[in-house]
DNA sequence: CGACATTATATGTTCTAACATCTATGTTGC
DNA sequence: GCAACATAGATGTTAGAACATATAATGTCG
């Protein structure tokens, strides 16, 4: 634990400590998907068809829309997928050159035990923060992302 | 945007919004290092490099001690850094199983131009948050990743 | 209708991360 | 001193990320 010399300015060190916090929270996340044999990325993924309420699928690059971390490849991301029988494909009448991805029965299973299994991971992520710490964070969190400045409300 | 239906928990929220501001701060960071032909992680050498005051260098295990993240290929990281001559390497003469590495004076230009960039992305990054709000933003990012609980004085 | 741009997805390629293994050197205990 | 183990670093291999480009279907405008 060697990090004392490197924290010149408290914007950097807040920057490393942000990184550094993701960095260990996504991991432990991954180290839950991959239990159940899929990784962050496949997961999200699932997630999105999960909760989409379209009976045929969904689009692919709706899916990349809607997950929240940029990825350049949802194609063979849903390859991976196709080839774990988590999701099936299946082109559009509509719009040929439309591909439909929707979860396959496994594919919800898989992401129903995951999801348990990230709320634990949560729980214990989070412990140590209290609610109000927590909309604290979050608050700030947003804040830094969406670069706006402060409101009047800061209880 | 469409984000609205996937926020169940406020853990998750707060979980998410960490690593998705994680992930827009290090790439920003990341291009920045590349305007100088460096990814994030050679410049994370180059620091840790420069800021030794080691005349002959560090040993290549220290160097990965002394990363923030884990990077399980120091190895080649410095392959790549002696390749573009930021970084030489050198045997140890008490220990020979030990490979010092030091930076080139190319080496050390770089780092200092990278980190003027950065220091100034930095300002760009955090602009919407006051002094007191990273004190804040960094107690809490703290908190987290050491998983302690509150002490007494939150101001 | 036909040339052309646009959209949706797939694929080619390159670079890197992650994991395991290998080699060389050093250390320890008998 | 030598066998067993530990340590430092290099390397082989595989999978995934990032970027560019290709292919196919659709829309648009003359």
């Amino acid at each position: 634990m060697a990090r004392s010399p490197r924290r010149e300015s408290l914007e950097r060190e807040v920057f490393l400590m942000t990184t550094l916090l993701a960095d260990r929270l996504s991991h432990e996340l991954d180290a839950v998907c991959r239990t159940e044999g899929v990784t962050e990325q496949q997961y999200r993924v699932l997630w999105v068809l999960c909760l989409s309420s379209e009976p045929d699928g969904l689009p692919l690059g709706s899916i990349a829309d809607d997950l929240i971390t940029r990825a350049p490849d949802v194609s063979r991301l849903v390859d991976r997928l196709e080839q774990a029988d988590l999701v099936i494909r299946r082109g559009s009448a509509a719009d040929r050159r439309i591909v439909l991805v929707a979860p396959t029965s496994r594919g919800v299973e898989v992401f129903e035990r995951v999801t348990a299994s990230i709320k634990e991971l949560h729980d214990e992520q989070w412990h140590s923060l209290s609610d109000d710490d927590l909309q604290r964070m979050l608050g700030l969190l947003n804040r830094s992302f969406w670069r706006i400045e402060a409101t009047e409300d800061d209880a």
